[in-house]
DNA sequence: TTGAAAGCGCTAACAC
DNA sequence: GTGTTAGCGCTTTCAA
């Protein structure tokens, strides 16, 4: 319950406070007998300074917000361990918040890292229209969006070419010889669910296919989502021979759907998604994967940020990455 | 950028900075005419206090810690739901660090948890003996674990009883005529996992089974090292006719390894585990399932914890909440 | 009821 | 090279 303040410090060592501090930080040098005597202090105190303290003065916190949409997508996982790493790399600790696309408890973890000075957040946007940083850069907090882009700011942005995964993941099916593929499409506000849609038809297009109206049901990124719209394109006549998933959530409840109308996959219907499902049950054998390279992903959206962090001016980056089509 | 504090307002609204204190907290009643006076200029402003100078003075935080040893695992996901919505009923809120079962990540995030004077922590240990709380006791910041004990420390626990729910998980193979069950164990450091391993051994004592130690094998909670135990079991003859898997990650590596032996559930083997799995392919309905009350545990931990944030004083409490076999 | 003033723990500016 | 001083933004005595 002590509570040990660098005065404390000071005291035991003989030295003012201004010294303890510098010797704690990379302040002017300070004699080898003076730093030996407040280390030896910090140790025995086990003093560590108070961070609210030293913000207070030096306007510079060390914590990065990782504020993201849907925390069981192993997606995010993979995601924010690479940008742990970047962030650990550079002496600045991560914290993570859950928002469940939903935008009532974005804004709240918004306004948390800003009370709480945040250096920089990370964020996936559950809206690309409808949520604000606003309040992040009133107080110049930087942001970088990873996955999703932002509409309401030009902000930096770490991700994949949805369009182009999406589109070769058709051509794939149709090499298979698939003609009527069902595509089970996300949130339309968020924008890799509008890019992969935009992916699935020019994947059409090039294949010389008709896009049809009645082949695209939308979900919600997540299972039971992704089940209804299965069993809505499977009630389809004729039935499409192929599922094109927008994302790895609603494969699993695509999956179930599948197993409910007794269909099986490849053999009876072909199944292309996005995201790595290395997690579920051997599924990838027998389907179509897009893999993102989600913890380079952190990683870079890390590094980016810092560079922000740190004062770097530049204009808005898009960095775009490569998803794999295995 | 701009940067806008009390004076400001209190500039505006023509009071002094206290008066604005006072009708920002819950202080002694102002009157009616500045009360709205100052409200006023704070929405003018967009003025939000700063936490770091408030809890200087208070040494009250509203935000709560959650540690959890794998963000993957959605035992822990469902957790966080629970514990952010009791958090959030009482205006606090809720940052996650994950660990990755590593100890050294753990304490950074201990070390976190303590620099930003967080209000309080869960933590789900990676390791009973060897995980320290110190630093937060030392500060006076509350601990309450949940799923896992902690040895080192005598804190609040929210959990349910382990030893029991494996118990009679292996009853209920027992009914289904298993008489050669395996188990599929977790890192011995983790109490969840030393209490399963007896409550199986106390499952076939009461079968009048007799415990072989060939038929258990240790795994790491992960997908990987469920796979390989799942293979390792699978390789004895007589081979086992039931696997009982001691949590969900490793379930989903067992039950690839089965379909790699081309073995069939509950056909060719029957399979018994914990924690939910409706987030797989529908494994649940051939499986023998204890399920957690996840949410509520994450709910009641975190009621538990604030009520020590409140400075109530209690001996450590245990709330065992039951599992159920589905 | 309200304002003035002190001080939380720390670091930056200025003296020495 | 080191100590002294001031002040970050806020809340909380203490007076008025």
């Amino acid at each position: 319950m002590s509570r040990i303040t660098i005065k404390d410090v000071a005291g035991l060592a003989g030295v003012s406070p201004a010294t303890v501090s510098r010797v704690l930080n990379h302040g002017p040098t300070v004699a080898e007998e003076l730093r030996v005597r407040v280390l030896d202090a910090v140790g025995r105190l086990g003093y560590r300074p108070n961070s609210q303290a030293r913000f207070l003065r030096t306007r510079a916190t060390t914590v990065l917000g990782v504020i993201i949409s849907d925390i069981t997508n192993p997606f995010f996982t993979s995601m924010v361990r690479g940008a742990e790493d970047a962030a650990s790399k550079a002496g600045y600790s991560v914290v993570l918040a859950n928002t469940d696309e939903d935008l009532g408890k974005e804004q709240r973890y918004i306004e948390v890292a800003v009370a709480e000075n945040m250096a920089g957040v990370i964020l996936s946007p559950a809206s690309t229209s409808r949520t604000s940083i606003a309040l992040l850069s009133e107080r110049g907090i930087p942001v970088v969006t990873v996955d999703r882009r932002l509409q309401t700011a030009k902000v930096d942005r770490v991700g994949v070419n949805n369009v182009r995964a999406a589109q070769e993941a058709v051509l794939r099916l149709v090499d298979q010889g698939c003609r009527r593929i069902g595509f089970i499409a996300g949130p339309a506000e968020v924008t890799t669910s509008v890019d992969r849609l935009a992916g699935y038809k020019h994947g059409l297009k090039a294949s010389g296919l008709a896009y049809r109206n009645e082949l695209v049901v939308r979900g919600d990124y997540r299972i039971e989502g992704g089940r209804a719209a299965a069993h809505a394109l499977l009630a389809l006549r004729p039935r499409p021979d192929a599922l094109f998933v927008s994302n790895n959530l609603m494969t699993l409840g695509a999956a179930t759907a599948l197993r409910e109308h007794g269909l099986g996959y490849p053999g009876d219907i072909k199944l292309a998604a996005f995201d790595d499902m290395s997690w579920t049950l051997g599924l990838s054998d027998e389907i179509t994967l897009i893999s993102q390279p989600t913890y380079e992903i952190g990683r870079q959206a890390a590094e980016l940020l810092l560079r922000r962090v740190a004062g770097e001016q530049f204009p808005a980056r898009h960095v775009v990455l490569s998803a794999s089509l295995a």
